[in-house]
DNA sequence: CTGTTAATATACCGATCGGTATTTTCTGAT
DNA sequence: ATCAGAAAATACCGATCGGTATATTAACAG
């Protein structure tokens, strides 16, 4: 019987997903060529070829990468704190944790996939679409708890602020990352914080 | 004597970075390729070489004249208001009039070049870093105008509001343009006014 | 109308694109 | 140690890339 080596396969899907991931961050889906791809792995065409089935493939799980970068500290910060409120700030608390490494990273993928899919690459416009819909729906979804707790006051309007909130972090990020200035993303964050002490229940 | 038909070049230069100006917005620098462009104008390569050096100078042509578009109404609006507070209102309120064409062709041209082109092409983040540059200056300027004329409250942190106020724009017009809901730009614009209003010398 | 030159179109260039067929190398169960 | 099968490398494909040299057309001063 053939135990086939599943795990070196998988090693080497994961490990051109790293490589590629800054790449495609930071070029882009149609700056990011097959050569970029074999430059920054090491590997050969064949070899990335043999583990998925063509550039959009990789594009897509390199997105899924670097946005779940990002997903796993903050369900790691919201799973800490123990009220809606404390689960709110840790978004924020989240990014000023993280910034940094994003920005070396080439900054925020939500952002950055957005601005270059939306018009060239449905898979990758679907997979950001997705990600945006679950951040805000995560943001809501707290929101209304805090409204239920007592904690928010019951006037908020939770769309409107997970809206605010989305696009002040993304907008911060992008300004921070084409200026070099952090204080854009920092002063952003600092924002954020202040509406959400803003919806608090005196 | 000769006289040489500089109009006429000139009008097809301008024909040119006018049609090219959304394709470049919207598929970005790498994303749009030569043939776009002659598919876009109904004119050749040869045409286009005749006017432009290469596919760089088509860009940031196209850059400046969409970034144009948005000044222009600006500074319309800002020439309008009499005091440095309206002269702040005009920037949402400008906004908020020109957003749906942004939109339709392709987003905001800063949030969009600035994506693309940070890792790619160095005319063209010079490009954008000097628009940002100038917005972040023009706000400075007219929130300090205001804390000296008294209708600004003194102790504004004017370049914080102004990073604030970019973000929260660019941010809302990525996100309304991926997503396609204009809540995100509007709700941003909102903020935006609120935050004036939060600094408004009672 | 003519001659000159600017403007545009045509034809072509080497390089690189994304992708594939084939060959070689590596892996590991027996 | 063998050997089948998986994984990676090599070699190659047509298409398109950005760019250019040349030919054609259009504009206009005389």
């Amino acid at each position: 019987m053939r135990y086939f080596d599943f795990n070196k396969a998988e090693r080497t899907r994961q490990y051109i997903i790293e490589k590629a991931a800054p790449v495609f961050n930071r070029k882009g889906y149609a700056g990011t060529s097959l050569s970029d791809l074999t430059t920054a792995t090491g590997l050969t065409k064949g070899s990335i070829y043999g583990n998925f089935k063509n550039k959009d493939e990789v594009a897509v799980s390199a997105f899924e990468h670097n946005l779940g970068f990002i997903i796993k500290n903050l369900l790691f910060n919201i799973k800490k704190a123990d009220t809606p409120l404390h689960k709110l700030r840790a978004y924020p608390k989240t990014y000023r944790n993280i910034y940094k490494t994003v920005l070396a990273n080439g900054g925020c993928p939500v952002l950055n996939t957005a601005a270059d899919a939306d018009d060239l690459n449905k898979d990758l416009h679907a997979s950001v679409l997705k990600g945006i819909e679950q951040w805000k729906t995560g943001l809501i979804h707290i929101i209304d708890k805090g409204k239920a707790h007592g904690e928010i006051k019951a006037e908020t309007n939770a769309k409107r602020v997970a809206e605010i909130i989305i696009s002040l972090v993304e907008g911060g990020f992008a300004m921070a990352k084409t200026t070099g200035e952090e204080g854009f993303i920092l002063n952003a964050l600092d924002e954020v914080e202040r509406i959400i002490a803003a919806i608090e229940q005196a």
